[in-house]
DNA sequence: AACTTGACGAGGG
DNA sequence: CCCCTCGCCAAGT
């Protein structure tokens, strides 16, 4: 019950889990909202095992946009293929819009000033 | 207990 | 845009 025993992975796989159809966070993103000791590297590490813990681990990729999951077991054409089926489009680069497709849990909503003095 | 290894990210060239 | 360096820290050896 108490959130401080929950595992370092299962508190980044409570917040994998919000992430809904279509949508994504990057590594960096949940280290900043999980905070304290979380690290963009440390949650790509965790993230390594989610494929077997029924989380949806597609909807998590870097903070350019692109799937980096070439490196080891897991091919980065099927997290494309996944996130494609859910509506999510890549360019030739393998890039998505991430304007478009990020998604911010309650209360870490971006701030609009950002957006709105980004002209690309 | 020390050392290595990354599904990362920001900054600089 | 691409490439490199460095900081970061849990887990595996």
């Amino acid at each position: 019950m108490n959130v401080d025993e929950r595992s370092y992975r299962e508190r980044v796989y409570e917040l994998v889990l919000q992430i809904p159809s279509g949508r994504v966070m990057t590594y960096g993103q949940i280290s900043l909202i999980l905070g304290e000791s979380y690290t963009p590297r440390t949650v790509g590490y965790v993230m390594h095992a989610a494929e077997t813990e029924n989380v949806p681990w597609q909807r998590v990729i870097n903070s350019q946009g692109k799937c980096s999951t070439g490196r080891l077991t897991i091919p980065m054409k099927l997290q494309q293929e996944l996130l494609d089926a859910e509506g999510i489009i890549f360019n030739e680069k393998g890039r998505c819009e991430l304007q478009a497709y990020q998604w911010f849990p309650d209360g870490y909503e971006q701030e609009e000033d950002k957006q709105t003095s980004l002209f690309q």
